[in-house]
DNA sequence: ATAAATGCAAACCGTTTGCAAGCTC
DNA sequence: GAGCTTGCAAACGGTTTGCATTTAT
């Protein structure tokens, strides 16, 4: 009942034996469509609505695939089970605020520069660096201003 | 067998209902004992070596009070487990290695001025920054250059 | 005496794994 | 046919919880 499908010439990794299967592409789909950060429940739940055998090891023993081709990321939040998100080409910074949650990403200004002070000062080579800012955004300091 | 002790007028938290025990003693004790990132598995052994008869359960259950309290933050790396640290006083910054896995504690440079942009920029309160980075330490740095 | 704290074992829940069946080439 | 992929159900492992007992105030 799955869609037939001609796969060949399409491999995930040159030189590997994985295949391209109608599982995958719509795994792929659907995370390149997520805008941010989601978890492997998420994305089970919109792999059912479309293609409704997959099952939930199949998300996540491909998400784990994709982890190790480096086409998404684990991320750890405050929460109890794992995040991703499509992998950064670099660096990666955003605000989380503590009343309403929203997630912003941003850009941290003068990165450039107190990276290279840092890998100067402690002989560093740094590959990756992730700041995390928390607080309240500005609706909810707004609100919170007001007394609400 | 426990020591038996006088707890009153050592309250953790004044105003609340929360009593001093022989377990918490020895937790809190360990805990600041721990120079950096701890987890409850790592609290647990230690405290089984000095007072052989806390539980596991016990443990988790004084982490979440402590967390409640305030006296400890949980903390999410690449791993499946919490991490807990003492509560920093305000921002926080790390580097680890991906080579030996070591955690760095650090101090960003021009990290108040970065601050100030982006609470401007933005519209942001900022209650805390953490900044995790990752490469590769000097040493392992010289060993990659070694070929090692 | 009363309410909080504890140990134990069982429950929980997100994640992983073994296995047999189904696909892709 | 060989080997990768999948679904299912069972296993796993860190964390939480119910309950009867102990302890602090």
């Amino acid at each position: 009942m799955a869609i037939k499908r001609h796969y060949n010439g399409n491999r995930i990794l040159n030189g590997t034996q994985q295949r391209i299967t109608a599982n995958r592409e719509l795994l792929l789909e659907l995370i390149h469509e997520s805008p941010g950060h989601f978890d492997a429940d998420e994305i089970y739940r919109k792999a059912r609505e479309k293609h409704n055998t997959i099952s939930l090891s199949t998300v996540y023993r491909n998400l784990q695939l994709f982890k190790k081709l480096g086409i998404v990321e684990e991320r750890h939040f405050s929460e109890d089970h794992h995040h991703y998100e499509k992998k950064q080409t670099g660096d990666h910074q955003h605000f989380q605020c503590t009343r309403c949650g929203t997630i912003i990403e941003l850009s941290w200004p003068l990165l450039e520069k107190s990276k290279d002070t840092v890998s100067e000062r402690y002989g560093f080579q740094i590959t990756r660096v992730e700041i995390e800012l928390t607080g309240l955004c500005f609706e909810c300091g707004k609100m919170r201003e007001a007394g609400l």
